[in-house]
DNA sequence: CAGCTCATGTGAAAGACGTTTACATGAGCC
DNA sequence: GGCTCATGTAAACGTCTTTCACATGAGCTG
């Protein structure tokens, strides 16, 4: 009946080795498979095939291998975020709406990392290594508003580069949450989560006075030779088309 | 030691007489305190002086039960919505900001439903009827879109109702999720949910083209003897300051 | 290499939960 | 008064979390 532990057993000696590791790994792919809420301590123990007591030696409880899972995610996630905004290049805007659509990737591609951080409850605040994490992955967003931020056109009150981080923030985690996953939660849309977030972006920045064209590529120092794009703020005759592209 | 199980059946009889209300009255308290994560079938059934199979009478299963109080959150939370959005009045715009500032206080004020709604992981599209609730929560900020919408200025190619819903719902999710809560996920932030929320609609707005002063209550219609609002995209010599105040 | 030590894993057990099943109660109806 | 059925109880099973005493063996020390 129980030969497989044993056989288990058997290949790997007493020890396991790297129950640390197997144990995260099979908690994000029990996470992935039933939710964070369904993950059990038991089942990663089993699929490690050690008792239900040897995760106790890695981990206080559940909650800390949570934890653990989702200090994880938001070094990926920095990571990602950080990839995408590749210091601002080619320029700032084309790379900043590459940061938004790495967020939404990110939600996508690794749901089970977006779960341990955003949806399974962990008091964030009462773990500091895991604050930091949270933090210098925001970070990255703050940053690339700071840079976009100083970009802002003349003669406007430059907005204040903080509260554009968090509205860009809360613009991708709202998409993400509400739209962004597999399957889950998925309501009917008329376009995909990435195309909403570029044209809400898009629109936001507009209304902060940014030049919207498709290619706003050319920023005070770049090699480029086009004339500056015109702004979308022009007024009636000026750009026939919205962010959503034409009526029909 | 267990007379209080056995004084409070004396008290009410072997029947508890509204068992299924206490049960969900019992279950918002326990999630309020603990989370829904940590919300537990049997202390509800406690708390409700039942034995631990009572609430089976009610409820097919803990999931049911959750399922029941989304679905009330969702009612609640349409009902909050139409009163804030008030059909419009006294001005579209700003019933439509009083929309985002019901939904955050919705989030702020009821976080156990909006716990139930949004992080308990219920399977919204297995659920007829629940999906059914939110989608006609949904609808409120989809008809205030609506008619938002149709008083975009003329000579812009109109932006499509559904888009601005999706972006409106996006942006206050976002914010409730990650700010919004009474405690719990709050990061230090250098303004309100509520005024955050607030700059970030009317960024959008203007990025719209829509007129954007603190008063925008001239509309065709509207008995309104000021001249018409200036746009923001006058140009730099039109709004001194954005929607964030002065810049200091 | 022998012996020690300590990190790591095991087994058993206690206590909580979810859920099912057979049985008890009593409110409402004939 | 007696029946019936919705509603509640007790007991039991399997699972999960967590703890504790004990087992194992990897790696250091001499």
């Amino acid at each position: 009946m129980s030969w497989r532990k044993d056989q288990r057993r058997a290949e790997r000696g007493y020890h396991h080795g790297n129950l640390k590791e197997a144990l995260l790994q099979a908690a994000l792919d029990l996470i992935a498979q039933k939710g964070a809420a369904g993950f059990t301590f038991a089942d990663a123990a089993r699929m490690a095939g050690v008792s239900p007591a040897a995760p106790y030696r890695h981990f206080r409880d559940r909650d800390e291998l949570l934890a653990s899972i989702a200090q994880r995610g938001y070094e990926q996630f920095e990571q990602q975020l950080t990839q995408a905004w590749d210091d601002g290049r080619p320029d700032t805007a084309t790379a900043f709406e590459r940061v938004g659509k790495a967020y939404l990737r990110f939600a996508r591609e690794e749901p089970s990392f977006y779960s341990a951080m955003f949806e399974s409850g962990l008091p964030v605040e009462s773990n500091p290594a895991l604050q930091a994490a949270s933090e210098r992955a925001f970070a990255v967003i703050r940053a690339a508003a700071e840079r976009l931020a100083a970009l802002a056109p003349p003669g406007l009150p430059r907005p204040p580069a903080m509260m554009m981080a968090l509205h860009i923030w809360s613009m991708s985690h709202g998409i993400a949450s509400l739209f962004g996953r597999g399957d889950a939660a998925r309501r009917k849309l008329p376009m995909s989560p990435e195309e909403l977030l570029e044209a809400e972006v898009l629109i936001y920045l507009r209304g902060l006075g940014f030049p919207t064209d498709r290619k706003p590529s050319a920023e005070p120092g770049a090699r480029s030779a086009e004339p500056p794009p015109v702004p979308a703020s022009d007024g009636p005759a000026g750009s026939p088309t919205g962010p959503w592209g034409r009526p029909k």
